[in-house]
RNA sequence: GCACUCGUGGCGGAAUGGUAGACGCGCACGGUUCAGAACCGUGUCCGCUUACGCGGGUGGAGGUUCAAGUCCUCUCGAGUGCACCA
């Protein structure tokens, strides 16, 4: 008996699939039912594919497959997010350009992703930094900007004064840059920016979607709408106000002091001479301190009182206002009302002055009225209100709208809606990034490149290591041009695209990849959007699935696609470790899969980075245990290529395939059932646990036929084989998905675990359909059980197909 | 600090509230072999017992239930996310 030749196997399949152009998709009219299976494309950075991918790849493939069996037209492309940093610093590293090692990476990685045997479609050649597909990532630059939704403004960027260059978040490293160690400090720059703010009510509606609560949750935090309101106070002795943003106006009975943000434009107005100089001297601290510093000086509050008062209408109380930098500038009005007897940060900021007055509104639940000593006591949302006036006796939640309704009909104030998401900041100083189709001309100022002049072509630059500005200022030919509406010269705009924009629409270019006249066909979108199933890892929780949210609805707005949400179903897979580490180059313990698939295969290897741990949580990478899947194929095979006369044991206890029905029905029921939960390492171990048994007691033709059906989306290659072996001439991957026939799930026998109070004291075999009566008698004669019921029944439990228990008396 | 997720054998992990540890790795013994590898078979939670069994057991402490790995409360530990959002 020839034993399984996994590479050797592989490679006469992977041909023969691509010669019958078996995976082919018709995009523009679907045979059957659409279904649109994406998994979040890879960046072709200079380490070619790691396990990581092939953990995400092998399942979204195997899950392609199941549905292509179960009658669907699968569309399963893959694509490459090559514009961005990772590209950039390799090349910068390696001082080769990076078009060069971008090519090369993406010809690697696409070599490796064929060597999996999925039905990915490389052919598509959806890469971000093409200009076949920039130029429409420009265009969707253009949409935005013609809806208003793209603008400029200035706003601060990490800046390192050695290296003179602009650098990301994660280039810093505790506020020294991670190359040179120079203090980075903060910058102002005029940059673009996208009005994603404008769709945040918008992006809170989650309806239809079939997403992860834990994602779901997690945008919803991060969008962050608070209901409040702005409440205007008064300045004593000068013709000003200033507005404050709050939402449990219900303690403003004991509200005595008023922050403002060192930043805000109100500061030298609010100032006093005779505070003129400390303010000053706290406004200089502040801006030493990097926006990274702020954030780590934790939690001790610093401040300084500007010298004026804001006057509490409801109280008359005359609010000190003071500047301090706990108060965010981004955030509300940029000015906070301080009411320390219920906020901890008012509690704090209160008790590092010195000498601001603490009242309380509201009683806690433990009535302790006088004892804030700790911090801890101070904020209640249980309570009743007191001090209050109007107030006094509600519960602090009745109290909110009451006293909105109080202020806004007293003309104090005005119900708002704030958010904590910002607009989102598009433009970089980087080289290998989308230009921005925008032209700048001194007469007609900025006027947006015409869509028939698309694309903007990135210029090829020797020395794209960055500078202050983007290394595109550096090409004459690329920044000189003509003003597209006077003809004038002009200048073009230097600054690239964030490759975020260019990864929050690729899924809507794959069914049109080709398109040269538009981004895309709006009718052949239409038809494959949205994506049935989207994979990707959950780290892409806020921003990639936030922007391709928020694109995708502005396109919807704009009428070039008909769905509102582009990702229907979200799944993300769990981090492979190794011995329980994350792997990384530094820890020295990452797991190439070419040698791997090399000596096993790939069917052996996909299957067994399923086998690891349930998909969504990850796993463990373990050499030796890959040895266990690997053996497991070579039983399968054995299994399946054996008759009755091979059976390993002696003669088959009974005939060929006589009484394995009921096994291989419960076997196609239980690892069908895993698969839909994406639990694929259950379903391996029930098509072990079948193998185990088949091998002693072979199955029959229809047995085997439904077997391979079963294991043909975990192990493609092994599943075609063994199907041509049992005389098909046609691809498994034609034929449907088994559906176990209930007629075979029915158990004739049950065995019972019997137990007396809660303890299991034996077990008793039954017919399925046996009576309550019968059970319980059965049960009772059991020797072991009956010796413990001697003491006196007190109730009894029959769970058909469960459980029989017994109570007995103490 | 806050939020979420997860704690089960030597290891990766199974288990719609119903016989905990499926399946795999490892290990032990036996077979096959000149020998080894590979392969095949048997066993493998812990303690006591020749055995039948008995007792304990899912990070820890309580609770609900005839019955809890699973539900509830508290607590300890690990991971992930967010960082003064008024």
């Amino acid at each position: 008996m020839p034993d399984y030749n996994g590479s050797e196997t592989e490679k006469k399949w992977q041909a023969r699939w691509k010669e019958q152009k078996l995976y082919e998709t018709n995009l523009a009219q679907p045979a059957r039912p659409k279904y649109y299976n994406v998994t979040m494309f890879p960046y072709p950075s200079g380490d070619a594919l790691h396990v990581g991918h092939w953990y995400n790849y092998s399942p979204v493939d195997t899950w392609g497959r199941v549905m292509r069996m179960r009658g669907f037209e699968v569309f399963q492309p893959m694509g490459f997010d090559s514009f961005g940093l990772p590209a950039e610093n390799y090349a910068i590293k390696t001082g080769v350009h990076p078009a060069e090692t971008t090519r090369a990476n993406i010809d690697k990685m696409k070599e490796q992703i064929a060597a999996i045997g999925g039905m990915f479609d490389l052919s598509l050649n959806v890469e971000t930094s093409s200009p076949e597909y920039y130029k429409w990532t420009q265009w969707v630059f253009l949409q935005l900007y013609k809806k208003g939704l793209a603008y400029r403004k200035e706003a601060p960027v990490n800046w390192c004064p050695t290296d003179q260059t602009v650098l990301a978040n994660e280039q810093v490293e505790d506020g020294k840059c991670e190359r040179c160690k120079t203090e980075v400090v903060q910058k102002n720059l005029r940059q673009w920016f996208f009005a994603i703010t404008k769709y945040a009510d918008q992006l809170l509606d989650y309806e239809g979607l079939d997403w992860p609560e834990k994602t779901v949750l997690m945008q919803q935090h991060w969008i962050g709408r608070k209901e409040g309101i702005n409440i205007d106070y008064k300045v004593k002795g000068k013709d000003m106000g200033v507005v404050v943003f709050t939402t449990r106006p219900e303690t403003n009975f004991g509200a005595t002091f008023v922050v403002i943000s060192p930043e805000h434009a109100q500061v030298a107005a609010l100032t006093t001479a005779e505070h003129k100089q400390a303010v000053d001297d706290y406004l200089k601290e502040t801006k030493k301190k990097s926006e990274l510093e702020r954030q780590m000086t934790d939690r001790k509050k610093t401040g300084v009182f500007t010298g004026s008062y804001a006057i509490n209408d409801l109280t008359g109380y005359e609010m000190p206002i003071y500047v301090a930098d706990y108060v965010l500038m981004g955030f509300g009005t940029g000015i906070v009302v301080g009411v320390p007897g219920h906020d901890l940060r008012d509690f704090e900021f209160a008790e590092a002055m010195g000498n601001i007055e603490i009242i309380r509104v509201i009683k806690g639940p433990n009535g302790e009225m006088d004892a804030i000593t700790k911090a801890e006591q101070v904020q209640e949302d249980e309570g009743e209100i007191i001090n209050s006036e109007i107030l006094n006796g509600l519960k602090p939640r009745e109290a909110i709208s009451k006293m909105m309704d109080y202020m806004e009909s007293r003309g104090f104030g005005k119900r708002v809606v704030n958010f904590r998401l910002r607009d989102w900041l598009v433009s970089r100083q980087r080289y290998w990034g989308a230009p921005i189709p925008i032209i700048n001309c001194e007469k007609c100022g900025e006027v947006p490149v015409p869509e028939k002049d698309l694309p903007v072509v990135h210029p090829h630059i020797e020395d794209y290591v960055p500078k202050g500005t983007s290394p595109l200022a550096t090409s004459e030919a690329f920044v000189n041009t003509a003003c597209p509406t006077c003809g004038g010269a002009a200048k073009r705009e230097v600054d690239t695209m964030d490759t975020f924009v260019c990864s929050s629409w690729y899924f809507l270019r794959y069914p049109d990849a080709g398109n040269t006249e538009a981004a895309w066909d709006k009718k052949r979108v239409d038809t494959w959007m949205p994506v049935d199933m989207y994979i990707g890892g959950p780290e892409h929780a806020c921003m990639h699935l936030l922007y391709a949210r928020f694109i995708h609805r502005v396109m919807h707005d704009l009428g070039h696609v008909s769905a509102k949400e582009p990702f229907k179903k979200l799944v993300h897979q769990g981090m492979v470790t190794k011995d329980g580490a994350k792997m990384s180059k530094s820890r020295g313990n990452v797991v190439s899969p070419d040698s791997f698939v090399a000596k096993y295969g790939s069917d052996v290897f996909r299957m067994y980075l399923m086998f690891m741990g349930p998909f969504t949580e990850g796993g463990d990478w373990s050499d030796r245990g890959i040895t266990g899947v690997a053996r497991f194929v070579e039983r399968f095979y054995r299994m399946m290529t054996q008759d009755e006369k091979q059976a390993a044991g002696a003669a088959p206890l009974r005939g060929v395939g006589e009484g394995m029905d009921g096994l291989v029905h419960q076997t196609v029921a239980r690892a069908s059932e895993a698969i839909d939960k994406m639990n694929f390492n259950v379903a391996i171990a029930a098509l072990m646990e079948l193998t185990n048994e088949a091998l002693q007691k072979p199955l029959n033709g229809a047995q085997k036929e439904m077997i391979v059906r079963l294991i043909a989306p975990l192990a493609p290659h092994l599943a075609e084989e063994v199907w041509e072996k049992l005389g098909h001439k046609e691809s498994v991957f034609n034929e449907s998905w088994p559906k176990a026939d209930p007629k075979f799930l029915v158990q004739t026998s049950v065995t019972y675990g019997v137990q007396v109070n809660g303890k299991l004291r034996g077990t008793v075999e039954l017919a399925a359909d046996a009576s309550k009566e019968d059970a319980l008698a059965a049960a009772r004669a059991v020797e072991n059980v009956a010796k413990y019921l001697e003491a006196g029944i007190v109730k009894e439990i029959f769970v058909p197909g469960k459980i029989i228990g017994f109570v007995v008396k103490a």
